[in-house]
DNA sequence: TTACTATAGTGAGCAGTCCTCATGTTCCGG
DNA sequence: CCGGAACATGAGGACTGCTCACTATAGTAA
């Protein structure tokens, strides 16, 4: 029973939080597989103690990743009924795509991990991409956007819009925007097909 | 001077072919991080052997893309010229695809090695993309393509197509052919803007 | 055939990484 | 201040990438 602390002790919280940290910028400067060793060290903290807060590098990928899946179902709430549904779209691809590229090897990473059912992260992708669904759908009844195209797609195409253009020197809001042409109702389309 | 022997012995010359192809398969099966010792010992060669042939990981991916690069500029000279420019720019996009999607973390890898104008890939990376542009310019001329997407735009968002179309279930020609109706030129445009 | 040697092959070993776990340390409630 | 649960520690085992001193062989020439 027992009123035994059910918090955290105050250092440990501590020690997480600096992890976390350092780990986000390891990660966005040498990608997915940055040295743990290194980052522990960066935070004056024994290896050991990092795999006590993050048993895995997937544990630890999941734990800097939940927040942002959550703020991306959110945002995509907050912008579903927007009267401007494409825009509204774009707006939330952005950011998508912001995230997806954040790390070098995510998407593969999370693809992996989020594909298996007994992850952590498995429910908040399944919720994210239902509410980015929403907002596709939405632009799609606005006539904005066309109606063959697939949740999967738009998404494949905003990831890999935001991925690639970090292998040269194309600008990702251009990327995302020729993208988005490419997935537009043609001018003179009015639903009927040939 | 001398009548050394100028050409690399039999043994020698077999064991590159094995380890080409074995490494070839392995990176398709495991990506640009596949295991080089397990690919020496799937050809029954010492390590030190496949370290003697390439010296880098870098040395044996170049090796293996210097052919498929040559090809794609063949290909791209080749299709200059036809009667329709914008088949022909999807046409080589696609093959464009197929091989940066070949090796999981494929284009970070060219990008870092090519980027490198020591590199041996250089070269051959630039002159391919100079093809590739000959084909995309002629598609504008055409006025199938719109006249204010880059070269470097399309190449991204083709590899990202490619890459992308691998995260999930999404086909990669549906991709291809949505990014290119979103650098096509629109219906009802006839040069001037508004 | 045999002797010779440049070329090629070998694999133990170093260095770096991931991760574990037996041990030492610290926080916190009483 | 004490007890002990929670926490931190870092040496060490298992693995991988890569090196290099040594051995073996192919190909040449006598």
């Amino acid at each position: 029973m027992s009123q035994a602390p059910r918090t955290q002790r105050a250092d440990a919280r501590r020690n997480r939080e600096q992890l976390l940290d350092k780990a986000d910028a390891a990660f966005r400067r040498h990608g997915v597989r940055a040295s743990l060793a290194e980052i522990a060290r960066s935070c004056n903290i024994a290896i050991g103690t990092l795999y006590r807060h993050f048993p895995t590098r997937e544990a630890l990928l999941e734990a800097l990743l939940r927040d942002r899946i959550e703020s991306l179902r959110n945002h995509a709430e907050r912008l579903a009924g927007s009267p401007e549904p494409l825009e509204a779209l774009i707006e939330w691809l952005r950011e998508f795509g912001q995230c997806s590229s954040a790390y070098q090897g995510l998407p593969e990473s999370v693809v992996a991990t989020a594909g298996d059912e007994e992850s952590d992260l498995h429910a908040g992708v399944m919720s994210m991409h239902a509410a980015a669904g929403a907002l596709l759908t939405q632009a799609q009844r606005s006539g904005a956007v066309r109606p063959d195209v697939s949740r999967a797609e738009v998404l494949a195409l905003a990831c890999g819009a935001a991925t690639a253009s970090q292998y040269g020197t194309a600008d990702p809001d251009r990327l995302l925007r020729l993208v988005v042409e490419g997935i537009r109702t043609p001018a003179g389309a009015a639903g009927a097909d040939g």
